[in-house]
DNA sequence: TTGAAAGCGTTACCAG
DNA sequence: CTGGTAACGCTTTCAA
C-alpha cells in the first residue's frame, strides 16, 4: 500500500518513505500495469471513436482534434471504422464497450437512436445527430451551410441551382433545408430533379452530376454536399465540355486541403473541422 | 468453468451444459470483460500506432489500413502521435507498453536505434527505418522513388534539376541518393545549392523553392520530396512569374488524392501507401 | 467432463 | 502516517 500510494503521489504517506519508494521504483525500472489498475479503478482512460471511414479527410481530421485533445489528460483513442454499415458499427460498440472504454465519440450511420437508448457509457455524437435521441451532440449548423452556400451562387448570378446532397444523413438533410431556404429568399425554386441524392465521395458527384446533365434543362449552379462530390461533378462538368464556373457553378463543404489549387477555383464552405473535434472531446 | 469454458468454446465441456450457459448468458445480456481477461492471458488485443501526425494523409491512410486488416483478427489500434519529437515518441511508446499493446507499428522520429534495443514489446517500423538497428521494416523503396522521379524530369528535358529533399530521415535520404544516381546516369550533376534540406508540408516546399529560385541560375525542375512540399514550391513558382511546367517543372510522390486536378498537373510517384499499412500489419 | 483453488497487479477499505 | 486484507473478473492448473 505504501508502494502504490506513493506511486500516485497520495498525501497518506510519510516523505521518506515516499523518496524510498520512488528510489527503488526507478531503480526496478518500475512501470504501472494499466490493465490491473483498471481492473480495480474500473477506468481504461481509453476513449473509442466510432467513424465510417478514416480514410475521408474529414475523419481524419476529427481523429486528429480528438486524439490531440485528450492526450494531455491522458487519454488514448481507440479507433474503429464502421464503413457507413449500421450493423458493424453496433457490434463495434459493443467491443469498445466490453473493452471498458471510458466514453465514446460516434459518428454514427444509424437511421435512428433506438440502439443507443441503452448505451451505459458516456458518448457524444459528431457531426451527424440521430432522430429520436437526446444525446450529447456536436455539429455545424448545416442549415447555415447550406444557405451560405446557396446564397453565394445566387450572388454569382446562377438562377437555376441544383443540389448533390449527398447521402442520407442528418447533415445532408440540414444542407438541404438551407438550400431550400435561400431559394425562396430569391423567390426561386428547384426544378424537378434538380435535388440528386448521391454518395460522399468523388464517383457519387461525378455520377450525380451527369444525370443533372441529362436533364433538359441543366442547372447554371450546383450546390455540392462536400468537396469530394463536388470533385466529381467538375470531372463531369468538363467531360461534357463545359466550363465551370462560366457554364456551371460549383460550390462544396470543405473536406479537403488545396482546393485553392485546383484547377478551377472551388468555392468552399468551411465547417470547422477540428474544433468539432476538439469539442466533442471536451464535452466527453 | 464450465462458464468460462462454454463462453469460449472450449473443447471440455459438455453439449448440454454449455447450451445451459450460453442460454443463461444470454438472458443476463452477458459480455465478457477484456480489462479482467487481459490481466490473466496478458494479452489486450491491442496494437499501438505511433506516427507524427495523422493529418498528413499519408499516416492518416496508413492508420486506416493498419485498423482495417488488424480488425478481423479482433485487434484495435491505439493511436498516438508524436509531432516528430523524438524524446515525446518515446514516452508515448512507454505509455503504450504500459497499457499492454500486444505490439506496436511504428513511424519513428528517431534518429538511431539505440532507444528501441531494449523494447521487449513486438513491433514493425513503418516508412523509416533506423541507422544501427536491425528490426521488422515496411517501406518503400525510397531509391527507387528517387530515381524515377529524377528520371522522369530528364525524360521531360530538364538539365538543371534541384531537389527539395524534406526533413532528416531515412526516407528523404534514400530519395536523395536516387536522384543523385539518375543525374550520374545521365551525366548531369547537381549544381551547388541545388538541394535543398525543408519540412514536409507546403510551407517548407515555398521556402524552399524561394530559395532555389533565388539563385543565380535556378533549377529548371525540381523533384520534391512529397506532394504537399510540390505544391509549396509551385505557389512560389507561380508567385514569381513563372509557369509550371514550362520555366520549372515539377515531380512530387503521392501523399495526396486528386492530385490529378491541380491547377497544373502535378507528377507524381506513387508509393503504395495502403498496401504499407496493411503489410506492417501482417509482419505484426 | 466438471469445478475448487490460486493468482494476474492493482487499489479501496479500515484498523493500528 | 502505515500497511494488512480483500476484491476487481477472469483463466490456468489440477484433482475429482
Amino acid at each position: 500500500m505504501a508502494v502504490s500510494k506513493a506511486l500516485r503521489n497520495h498525501t497518506d504517506i510519510g516523505a521518506e518513505t515516499k523518496e524510498r519508494v520512488l528510489k527503488r521504483a526507478a531503480e526496478l525500472n518500475y512501470r504501472i500495469d494499466w490493465v490491473a489498475r483498471s481492473l480495480v479503478t474500473g477506468r481504461t482512460f481509453l476513449v473509442g471513436l466510432v467513424v465510417p471511414d478514416l480514410m475521408q479527410t474529414f475523419f481524419a481530421e476529427i481523429a486528429t482534434a480528438v486524439a490531440a485533445t485528450l492526450a494531455p489528460a491522458g487519454y488514448h483513442v481507440v479507433i474503429s471504422h464502421t464503413g457507413e454499415n449500421a450493423k458493424e458499427e453496433l457490434t463495434n460498440i459493443e467491443i469498445l464497450v466490453s473493452r471498458k472504454v471510458d466514453g465514446l465519440i460516434i459518428a454514427s450511420a444509424q437511421r435512428n437512436g433506438k440502439s443507443f437508448e441503452k448505451l451505459k457509457v458516456p458518448y457524444v455524437l459528431i457531426d451527424r445527430t440521430l432522430p429520436g435521441l437526446d444525446a450529447n451532440y456536436v455539429g455545424t449548423q448545416n442549415e447555415e451551410i447550406g444557405f451560405l452556400a446557396t446564397d453565394h451562387l445566387i450572388q454569382q448570378g446562377c438562377r437555376r441551382i441544383a443540389h448533390l446532397r449527398g447521402p442520407k444523413l442528418s447533415t445532408s438533410a440540414g444542407r438541404e433545408r438551407g438550400y431550400s431556404k435561400a431559394l425562396e429568399k430569391h423567390d426561386l425554386k428547384a426544378c424537378k430533379g434538380f435535388i440528386v441524392e448521391t454518395g460522399h465521395d468523388d464517383v457519387a458527384g461525378y455520377t450525380g452530376m451527369k444525370q443533372l446533365l441529362a436533364l433538359d434543362a441543366p442547372p447554371d449552379g450546383v450546390f455540392c454536399f462536400n468537396d469530394p462530390v463536388a470533385i466529381g461533378a467538375m470531372r463531369a462538368i468538363l467531360e461534357a465540355g463545359l466550363s465551370v464556373p462560366r457554364d456551371v457553378a460549383l460550390i462544396g463543404v470543405a473536406n479537403m486541403h488545396y482546393s485553392d489549387f485546383m484547377a478551377i477555383p472551388l468555392s468552399t464552405v468551411d465547417q470547422g473541422t477540428s474544433l468539432m473535434g476538439r469539442q466533442a472531446a471536451q464535452r466527453l
